[in-house]
This record gives structure tokens, sequence and C-alpha cells, in this order.
RNA sequence: CGGGAUGUAGCGUAGCCCGGUUAUCGCGCCUGGUUUGGGACCAGGAGGUCGCAAGUUCGAAUCUUGCCAUCCCGACCA
């Protein structure tokens, strides 16, 4: 199998399909805009799905699932929603196909069995969810609803890209009903919080907690907050959002609540996700010329053994040897694998993980084995090392949370390298063209300003990052007063 | 959806301009053997509606038209 890797240097885009496919996480599909994630892609999905999984039912989510279909009278109902997805809908018209009597053995969409409703296929949830609250909420003993769904929705891209941006994705929507703006507000930043929280420490992928500003906003939305991260390549990638709803969704599908003094009031409202785009951040954050590089808290498997045979009597020895770790490993929760195929020889197969991203292999050999030692390679900073085979897994236990930390440090300081001050519109562009990353400035805060920005520079506005310092300073297009400076970036 | 490029075996490709035997080569795959410390070697073998559909022609991978898909650049977006 050909296997080369298109380098960052020479074409970036490449690269990163090259990743996807060759390190069989995803691949194309016969259906435009859509993709099969392989089993490896998929397992990593499951990690990373695991991990969000635990940490929402900590802060008390529980996991439901609404339906796939949305009637399109309910999807109209809350009007800015509605308008913000209605380009990028499916919709289902028909519910039965027959045969075509122009065109035997094809089939045709039998007109007879047009939907009295069309049907959309979700972009997101809000619409059927809230529709159902308006049934499970009458007092405010009912609130809050803290429900979780883990789906796959449909939006119709005119230009997909393998994880980034594909037709039908992946993701979690949490959807949360609350007695008070405050309660529902504080909602939303815990659950950045937690998004923060796990892409850093599980994904290794430094973020950028903020607000985007109204132009960027969720359709429907009083408030979008936003992790954003920063790919190798200088481009900002939206890694999460958090919404507070207000009152809108509410008010459009009539939910209210009776307070303790029998008062009617208007629920308040969060929505939050995170998707398989994830993976695309991943993918662009750690990877190198050689391959994917996993870390290890989420990594599908995170050890690999590589047996070096010299002639048949030494198989046994080395199998029985591996086993011992084997189970060593296991006992300590580590996920291995013991490549002993015979199709491949060692070299092919250190080649092959590495473009997998497999945080540490274990190569052993009967030299080893006399010495009491195995050779470790790291993915991350590719050193080999001979180690001793005494209190090997305890080793290797440790070796891939120093792994993790690296991955993130790395990424940390390329990301702090990155983001620089500009303090005209003449250092702004010129820090776009030729560093990208993100570029502080200062924003006369209208929106008006900020179409006029993208459209000269491409570069919008990521997020007015929280906590964010206040100075006085002067608008980098317009001049006009402003007080404080927001990230700007060009993005995928 | 606008502009550009591409489509030949699982992957990468030659042939196309200038139509004419059985469509080229490498990797991979299968069988047997030898091997194994950074992408092994020998021998034999299988694998193709030349993206799809029309058209021109005695004859189309090659020429024409339409469609589809992918990639790049825009617009849109998680």
């Amino acid at each position: 199998m050909s296997k080369e890797i298109t380098s960052r240097a020479s074409d970036y885009s490449q690269w990163y399909n090259d990743l996807v496919i060759k390190g069989e996480l995803a691949d194309y599909s016969a259906v435009r805009g859509c993709m099969v994630i392989k089993p490896y892609g998929y397992a990593l999905w499951e990690n990373m799905r695991d991990q969000l999984d635990r940490k929402f039912k900590e802060t008390g989510h529980v996991n439901a699932y609404f339906p796939l279909f949305v009637p399109k009278s309910l999807f109209e109902a809350e009007e800015k929603n509605a308008e913000g997805f209605a380009k990028e809908c499916a919709v289902v018209t028909h519910y039965r196909l027959k045969n075509d009597p122009n065109n035997p053995g094809k089939l045709m969409v039998d007109p007879e069995a047009k939907l009295e409703e069309e049907l959309v296929i979700r972009p997101t949830s809000e619409a059927i969810i809230w529709n159902t609250y308006k049934g499970w909420i009458q007092s405010y003993r009912d609130l809050p609803i803290l429900v979780n769904q883990w789906a796959n929705v449909v939006r119709w891209e005119m230009r997909t890209r393998l994880f980034l941006r594909t037709a039908e994705f992946l993701w979690q929507e949490g959807h949360t009903a609350h007695a008070t703006k405050e309660e529902a507000i504080e909602e939303t930043t815990k659950m950045l919080d937690v998004y923060a929280d796990f892409v850093e420490n599980y994904m290794a992928v430094p973020v950028i907690k903020g607000v985007k500003t109204k132009n960027e906003r969720f359709a429907g939305a009083e408030d979008t907050y936003c992790i954003e991260a920063l790919m190798q390549d200088g481009k900002a990638l939206q890694a999460g959002t958090s919404h507070f709803l207000g009152q809108n969704f509410a008010k459009a599908f009539d939910v209210q609540y009776l307070t303790k003094e029998n008062k009617k009031e208007y629920v308040w409202a969060t929505s939050w996700g995170v998707s398989t785009r994830l993976i695309g951040a991943l993918i662009m954050a750690h990877s190198d010329d050689q391959g994917l590089i996993m870390p290890p808290r989420i990594a599908p498997l995170q050890v690999v053994i590589v047996p070096i045979y010299k002639g048949e009597e030494s198989k046994p020895i080395i199998d029985e040897k591996v086993s011992l770790l084997i189970n060593d490993l296991k006992s300590q929760g580590i996920s291995v694998k013991y490549d002993n195929s015979d199709h491949a020889r060692p070299g092919w197969k250190f080649a092959e993980y590495e473009l997998k991203g497999v945080p540490v292999r274990v190569a052993m050999g009967l030299r080893d084995i006399e010495n009491n030692v195995v050779e470790l390679a790291r993915r991350d900073t590719k050193e080999k090392s001979s180690v001793s085979f005494d209190g090997l897994a305890m080793y290797i236990k440790n070796l891939l949370e120093e792994i993790q930390q690296n991955i993130f440090n790395k990424a940390l300081a390329f990301r702090n390298e990155n983001i620089r001050e500009a303090n005209s519109w003449d250092e702004f562009v010129e820090l776009l063209d030729t560093k990208a990353g993100f570029v502080s400035a200062h924003w006369d805060g209208s929106e008006d300003t900020e179409e006029k920005i993208k459209e000269k520079t491409k570069a919008t506005i990521r997020c007015i990052p929280l906590q964010n310092k206040q100075e006085e300073g002067k608008c980098i297009l317009t001049g006009n007063p402003s007080t404080q400076r927001v990230l700007f970036a060009r993005a995928y």
C-alpha cells in the first residue's frame, strides 16, 4: 500500500485529506457531502463521546432522543431560527416509491404518496424539542429540564470537507429549560466550561472562551458563547458553542410555567453542542507530516507492540514475553494491540502506526529479551529509548500522561505565539496576510464595521474573549473609540 | 451555487493533442517459499462497464454534448 502523505508545506488541504483517508478515520461515500466514518475514526469519536457524556451526567444532565423529522409548521415557529437554517434543509415530501411503468426495474417517487405536511430533516432540534417541552412543563417544580441528545443532523452545505463540514454529521445537543434568566445564563457558561475542559484536557487542544458578536450568533439565540481553537495553518476553528436562547423558543412554542406565586412566566432556554468537527480540530492541531498524533486520553489505541522475529524459534519466546506485558498494560487500563501479523515487516508497521498516531510503540526482539528491555518509541517526539522490562506498564502509563501534556503544551505554545496585536489597519492586514493566526485589535462594536472588515480581509471576529481586558483604543477600520480588543482570524 | 482543475484496476499513473491489434507501468491483492531491529525478496497468479449517459464514426479511453463525483478558490456554515 502506498501511503505517502502530502506535506503541510506543499499543500495543507491535501495533507489534511491524506491524514483522514490514509489514517483510516473516514472515507468518501456514495452520497454527496456525506462521509463514512471508519472503525478507527469511530473509535475515536466513541472515546470523545464517552468522556463528554460522563461530564454531562456529572453536571446533572440526562440523555433522551427526539425525532429526526421536524414538521415544517413546527420548524418555522421560531422565525429567526427557521430563517437561519432554511437555506440548508433537506425536506421529505413523499413516503413511498413505486415501480416506474416507463422504466422497468427502476423505482419512482409515487406521486400519490405526497405528505400532507413536509418533514424537515433536523439541522438542529430546538423546534421539535421545545414543542415537546410544552407538554412537560407546567410548574416551577418541573424545572429545570437538563436534557442532552446524541444524534445526527443534516445541513445541506454547498461545500463539504471531511469532518470539518459534512452534509450529515454526528453531534450532541443539550437543550435545557430554566425558571430564571440568571440560571439559564449560568447553564450556558457552565457548559462552555465543560467543553473547554474536555477539549483542552482530553483532546489537548487549547481554546479561547468567548462570546460571539451579533453577526456570528446562532440563529435564534440571545447570546452565543464559543470556544475557538487555532489550527497549524493559522486559521481558527470554532470548536463548540453554547447558546443562551432567552425566552425566544418558549414564546414561539408557548412554554410557560406557574411560579410559586401562581404567576405565569415564560421559560428560559439554552442549547449547546459539539460535533464530529472536533475530530477535524484534533487532526489539524497536532498532526505532522508523518501522520496523525492522537492524544493518549482519547486515542483509539494507546500502545502498539511490534515483535522483531529472528527465525521461527524466536516467535514463541517473544510472544510469551509480550503476553506478560499485555496483561500488565490491560490491568492499568491501557489499550494495547499486539501486531504479530506476518504479512508486514517491522519497518512497515512502524510507519503504519505512526501514520495512525498511536502514542506509544513497543518493539521487542530476542536482543531485548536478553537484556530485559524493550524499545519504546513515542509518537509525539519520535524519540526512541531502551527501557527496562521491569515496571514497564507503569512506565508506559506515566509516559502516556507525559505525552498528553507535551502535545497540549506544544499546541498551547503555538497558539500563544500566534495571537498578535494590531494597532493600525495596515498592521492588521499585514499580520493576517503574513502570519495568519489570531489578531487582537480594537473594534468599534458596530455590525457594519465588522462586515466591512470581513469583506476586505476575509477575517471575522472569532470572539470577544471572556474576562476581556478593558482598554481605551481606536477601531482599526473606522478610528472610532473602542473599549476593548477582540480576536479576529480567518476561519474554517 | 459562481470560477478553475481532475476523473483509466484498491491506490498512484502511461496512452488522449493526431480515433485503429489483447489499455502501460509501479504499489497493493492472492498462492507458494525465503524473511523480519525503519515501508523485504523470489516465482507464479487474479484484477478494467477507461466516472455515467447520449452523440459523431466502419471503429471511441481518445472527438462532441449533457450529467455525476472529487479537489482548489469564492459565497454560506458547526
